[in-house]
Parts: C-alpha cells; structure tokens; sequence
DNA sequence: AGCACGCCGACT
DNA sequence: GTCGGCGTGCTC
C-alpha cells in the first residue's frame, strides 16, 4: 500500500444492498467496527454501522466516497454485529436489510426539544380567572407542558402561551432521553404458590449461573406463568444485568403490564410499532446506552442494541406471530435463542401449549423443562365438551346450535359472562350472486372479497382493497340478488342480537380495535362486567385474564383444520387450548363448547380429554414418518411477477437447477395458494432436507447462480410458517 | 430506502 | 406537441 492509499473501511448500511461497502476514512476521523457513522450514498447521505472484514481493495480507489462523521452513540457491540451477520446468513437476507430493522429511522432523528413550564417570577397585577388556575396548576408539581397545563387548567394552551409571554410563567427545557427506573426487585408481589416458588427458583438458578441455556415453562392457561418469569426477571436486575421479554401481540398487553408494575413498582421500557418516534428514540438510546433495565416488546425488540442483555423470556412461545412474515423472514423465539448462545446467557420459553420444535428440544435433553402442573388458587381447568353439529345442527342460516344457545342463556341468567369465539373478521367471508354464481373476487389478489357490514364494504384481507357492497352483480346485473355466505364474527353479532336482545355483546377483532388504548378500554370494560357476550377473533385468545367469563364457545371448531398445512392441527390445538382457558380463571369453574362436524378428529379428540401428550406423541410421529420440521427442514422460494408466463418460466427454470444431494429434495414449482397477491403471480418451490444439511448454504449455492428477469422476484423463507 | 432514468396517456 | 405516471436500476 503506497504513502498516497488512503484508509478503507467496510460500512454496513441498512438497505437491502449485496454487502457492506466500502468508504474512505479520513485522517482526522478514527472509525472502528461497531461505530454508528454517516455515509455519503448516491446524492444523499444514510446512517450506517462500521463493520467487520477486508475492504475491497481491487474497488478503483476513484470509487470511494469519504465517510461525512461519526455519530456520538454507543458503539455496536461485536456480539450484535455477529447476531444481525447470523440472522442474515441463516435465513439468507442481505445483511443491510437485517440491520436495517435494528436501526429505525427514529433513532437517530433529532430530538424534539420539548418544553414545559413553571410558575414565572413576574406578578402582573389582573390575572382573568384562567390565569389563575393555570398558576394554581403550575404551582406545585412538575414542569408540565404547556398541552399538559391547559388540559389540568380547563383552559386552551393560548392561555398558556400568553402567559409565559408575559413571564408568568417561565420555560424550562424537558430532558430528552430519560433512564427508565430501576425494577425495585425486593418488593413483595402477589403471593407465589408453592409450586410457582419452586419454578423461579430453578428460573433464577438459571440467571445466577449467566450461562447460555433454554428452559421451557410449561404451564397449564391460568397458572401464572407470568409471575413465575418476572422472578427471573428480577434475578437479572439483580445481577445488573439487562432483560428481554418478548410478547407476540402487543396491542393488547395492557394488562400485562398493569401486573409488570404490581410486581416492581415500575414499567419497563416497551418497543412496538405503535410507539410514537420521541418514545423509539428514547428507548432505543436507553437500551444501548444500558439505561433500560428491562425491556418489554414484539418480535422486533430482539434487535435492540443491548448493552448487557442477561436474559430473554419468550412468552406464548408457541405464537406464530413471532414469525415475521414480510420483509425479512425470521422468527424472534429461534433467534432469542441464538442471541443467548451467542450471549451465554439463558432463555425461557414460555407457554401452555408449547410448540412441537420446543418439546422435542425438551425431549432430546437440550432444553429444560420447569412445570407448573395447576391453575393458580381456586381456579380449575374448564370442562370442554363438543356439540356434534351433525345430529344438533343451527337452524338454516344460522351458526349457534340449540345446545350452545341454551347454554348461554343458563350462563347469562347466572350473572356471569360468556364468549363465542370464531376465527373470521367481518360480516360474511364470500359473497356470491344467487342469480348467475359470480362470486365477489378481489381484482388484485386470488382471494374472495370478505364483506364488512359496519362499513358497508368489501374487503380483500391480503391485500387491503376495499370496495363499496354494489347494488347489483357486476356479472349479469341482477338487482338485490348478492348474497353473504358463511358467518364471520360480525354476522355472529347480529345471530346473538335477535337470540339474546338483553345481552351486551362486545365484537372483538383486529379490525375492530384502533390502537392500544382502545384494546386496554375494551378489555377493561370486559374484565369489570360491562359486557356480557363477547364475539372475538384469535385476538381474544391471548393470555388475558377476564375472572367473570365461565363459558367460551368454539362456533366452528373444525375451522383451521383444512388446508393441509403441516401445522394445521398443531395450531388449532394450540388456539382452541389458549381460547378455552379463557374461562373459569378465577374462582367459578368454567365450561367449554366446541362446534364441529368431526368430534372423532384427533385435534378435537385431544381437546375433550384434555390429553395433550398423546396428541403431540401422534403429531410428532407424523412429522418423523414425513421428515417434516423439526425432523427435517423447509425452505419456501416464492417466485413472483405481473408476468405469468415469464413467472412460471423462471419458476421451472430454478427448479432445473435444484441441488441434487442425498437427502435433498426439491418439490415444484407449483402455483402458490395465493397465485395471485397485490396483481403479482406467485409460484412455488419447497426444498425439503434432513435434518443436517446446511439449507442456508444449499440455497446460496443454487439461487446465487441463477440469472433472473428484472422483473421477476424470487423471495426466500426458511423455516416457512405460511404455505400460501 | 431515496432518487434518477425511461417509455406511454391527458392536457396547455 | 409536452407533463408526468410508476416501473426499473443504482447507490462504495
């Protein structure tokens, strides 16, 4: 290298480029691996991280653009940068798009300097009556924003902002960034039984011994899991260390964190999509910064730049909703667990219907297991009986047996409340002409139009096209002859209205719930009694305590049992496990009904009685006879165009090119369920191989050969969740 | 992700 | 005849 050579640095940057690229280091700016800089890109400038391995140096030096500055953040630790590198390769992701979900646009926007207000010095001599209370307000207590102070002051913040004016009031500069408190570790939460002792401590013993390890707490729905893993959690603190815990819905976690503060006096810091940008940056910060003792979140959070992370619990591990689906597919339970090897530090998993990958990781002794056998205090596990839908069927037209009606009115003249649970947003899930057959089709998606009564619309619920209910059939033209086909829960709605006219009924679906604060409002009208008939979707089913709810009926049991996904019973088990055990969580025992044509199906069978090894012992061998996950391994490629026929030419093309090996197989192409998405044609292929291959390194062998037409995208899922 | 370049419909 | 639609390709 000559005198005139200028330093190089590799630069990762979070686009979906190829690489890092490399950039010139300027003489006055020392940039090491991990730092956060800015980077000069094409006419704009992007913030990036400094990372690992050997510049390009064939790239003509005329090429390198120098970096603009460093920023003043934490550096990125080697293990974060080893973890995003880790992602990326597993699930074959350029490495720019994994780190691009770990630096959110929020973090490093400028803080909003924000304002709030004291009591000023001067004393003017005529003060209206809203000065006065606004001085009143601004008297004792905090500074308060000039929003906050009208609001308390019953005045509008002008009142405010002429005061402060006229020094009445005086500015002072809110600090931006604020630590998060400390978890007070040591204060008494609610009473442990004596077998959710037994399980923190085997928990904690955990912590203390700061090694990497995976423990599956397995309890029944109702058992207090929660309180059992906050012990952990407090073990961590202890050991001054940072806590992960990582939840699949966040929408509606106000209840979990209502306990979170009961047990520590405090809430912890959370990170999901509905956060505002000053409260990501905030967090963000803190959480590199090690000012985050404890953080709660989606899937996402597992990204976050820890400083010091001692422990990740996965609660309801089993949910697929830690799958992420779009962008980069990678699922946040299998990487908590690779971020604690990396780490060495332990995970626990958590759920009452743990997912088969975890208890044959149980099985074969790489995963701990902690039980908590029984329902915490009074409360028992709801009787579960079917009602064959065969011999007692609904009236035509109608959804809810006789039987289940009946059941309802008992439960409802005793005061207490009940749920139907029914896995379908909306009104109708096809809408068909009673004149010609035409049925209501999304025009950009191979999917039926979902109609939503409320809104008097149409809906696609893959793509969010959304079209006024027409008058007529687009088809042949008849008048008044469209007609809904099937129930989803609003229809349920209106079936309970005319059965049950003194009930409060609550529908309870994603649609139906704006933001957190409204989910928090709907469940707490729930768990105080002022509904007494709630219609959900899956939404309902996760871990939320309503202590007055005594019976839930399944409306159709059988709903996700079609389809032949390979996880179809597994996921039907689980969500009928987690819906049932809704009910009778406090003191009244509760009741379970689940509607089906098929009482004789193993998945309904196990539900009856209650028998879940010898469903997971049947599902397991399944899985074995087929080398299916966790005994083999899966790879989706979703081939994808505006152009069908050059589609499905580069889907056949790939599929020529397969990798041939022992134990490898590839299966297709074939269209995808969903041939059509958003006006693009899918087709699929599935590379299926046992359990020692390297997929990640078959599909950069074979894909990274393969020329594609511009036009066409060729998507890559490991470990696919979805088959559509 | 931005931001430009590049070919086909409704306007001064 | 252009203005501009977004589809496609590039950024060290």
């Amino acid at each position: 290298m000559g005198v005139t050579d200028s330093k190089r640095v590799r630069v990762l940057l979070p686009l979906p480029l190829a690489g890092a690229y490399d950039y010139v280091v300027p003489d006055d700016m020392p940039v090491e691996p991990g730092d956060f800089v800015i980077a000069p890109l094409g006419r704009t400038e992007c913030v990036g991280v400094a990372w690992d391995g050997e510049p390009d140096h064939a790239l003509a030096p005329e090429r390198l653009k120098p970096l603009s500055e460093t920023l003043d953040v934490p550096r990125m630790s080697a293990m974060q940068r080893r973890f995003l590198d880790w992602i990326a390769s597993y699930y074959v992701q350029p490495p720019g798009a994994v780190l691009s979900m770990a630096l959110p646009n929020a973090a490093f926007a400028a803080p909003v300097a924000r304002t709030a207000y004291i009591a000023g010095a001067a004393t003017a001599g005529k003060l209206t009556p809203q000065r006065r209370r606004v001085l009143a307000v601004a008297a004792d207590g905090p500074p308060r924003t000039a929003r906050d102070l009208a609001d308390l002051a019953a005045v509008t913040p002008a009142v405010v902002t002429a005061m402060a004016k006229a020094g009445l009031l005086r500015p002072v500069a809110l600090p931006v960034d604020l630590p998060f408190p400390l978890p007070e570790v040591d204060r008494n939460g609610h009473a442990l039984s004596p077998d959710q002792r037994a399980a923190a401590a085997a928990l904690c013993a955990r912590v203390a011994d700061a090694a990497f390890s995976v423990s599956l707490l397995d309890g029944v729905t109702g058992a207090g899991k929660t309180e059992v893993y906050f012990e952990a959690v407090a073990e961590a603190v202890r050991c001054g260390k940072q806590a992960l815990v990582l939840l699949p819905e966040i929408a509606l976690t106000a209840q979990w964190l209502d306990r979170f503060h009961a047990r520590f006096g405090v809430a912890p810091a959370a990170w999901h999509s509905e956060l505002g940008q000053a409260a990501r940056r905030r967090t963000w910060h803190a959480v590199a910064g090690n000012r985050a003792p404890v953080v709660v979140g989606a899937r996402s959070a597992l990204l976050l730049p820890f400083a010091d992370l001692g422990l990740i619990v996965v609660d309801e591990e089993h949910d697929q909703a830690f799958k992420q689906e779009d962008g980069v597919p990678y699922h946040a339970r299998d990487m908590a667990v690779v971020r604690a090897s990396l780490g060495r530090f332990p995970v626990v998993l958590s759920s009452a219907t743990p997912s088969l990958e975890t208890l044959v990781n149980v099985e074969t002794g790489r995963y701990a297991r902690v039980q908590l056998p029984q329902r915490h205090g009074a409360a028992t596990l709801p009787e579960v009986a079917a009602i064959d839908l065969r011999s007692d069927p609904p009236p035509a037209g109608q959804w809810l047996s006789p039987v289940l009606v009946e059941r309802i009115n008992a439960t409802l003249a005793a005061g207490e409340q009940a749920m139907l649970f029914l896995n379908r947003r909306g009104y109708a899930p096809l809408t068909l002409c009673k004149a010609c057959g035409h049925r209501m089709q999304c025009p950009h998606c191979t999917s039926w139009l979902v109609e939503h009564r409320f809104q008097r619309r149409l809906q696609c619920h893959h793509c969010g096209y959304s079209a006024a209910l027409p008058s007529e059939c687009p088809s042949c033209h008849a008048e008044r002859s469209l007609q809904p086909c099937g129930p989803g829960v609003e229809r349920l709605a209106e079936e309970a209205a005319k059965l049950f006219p003194a009930a409060r009924a609550m529908i309870v679906a994603s649609d139906t719930i704006p933001g957190p604060a409204a989910a928090a409002a709907m469940l707490r009208q729930i768990a105080e009694r002022e509904v007494d008939l709630v219609i959900g979707t899956q939404i309902v089913a996760k871990g939320h305590h309503f202590p007055m709810l005594t019976l839930v009926g399944v409306v159709d049991a059988d709903l996700g049992l079609a389809g032949g996904d390979l996880r179809a019973a597994e996921r039907t088990w689980q969500l009928l496990v987690q819906v049932a055990g809704r009910a009778g969580r406090a003191e009244r025992p509760g009741r379970v009904l689940l509607q089906t044509y098929a009482p004789d199906h193993p998945v309904i069978a196990a539900l009856l009685a209650g028998d879940r090894d010898s469903f997971l012992r049947r599902e397991q061998a399944a899985r074995r006879e087929n080398q299916m996950p966790p005994f083999g391994r899966l790879a989706a490629i979703i081939v994808s165009g505006r152009d069908g026929d050059l589609v499905a030419t580069t889907a056949r093309a790939l599929a020529r090119a397969a990798p041939q090996a022992p134990g490898v197989h590839v299966l297709g192409p074939a269209p995808a369920p969903l041939a059509m998405l958003r006006g693009r044609h899918r087709h699929r292929l599935l590379l299926k191989t046992d359990r020692s291959a390297n997929v990640a390194a078959l599909l950069r062998a074979w894909l990274g050969e393969q020329r594609v037409p511009g036009t066409v995208r060729v998507h890559v899922d490991v470990d696919p969740y979805s088959f559509l």
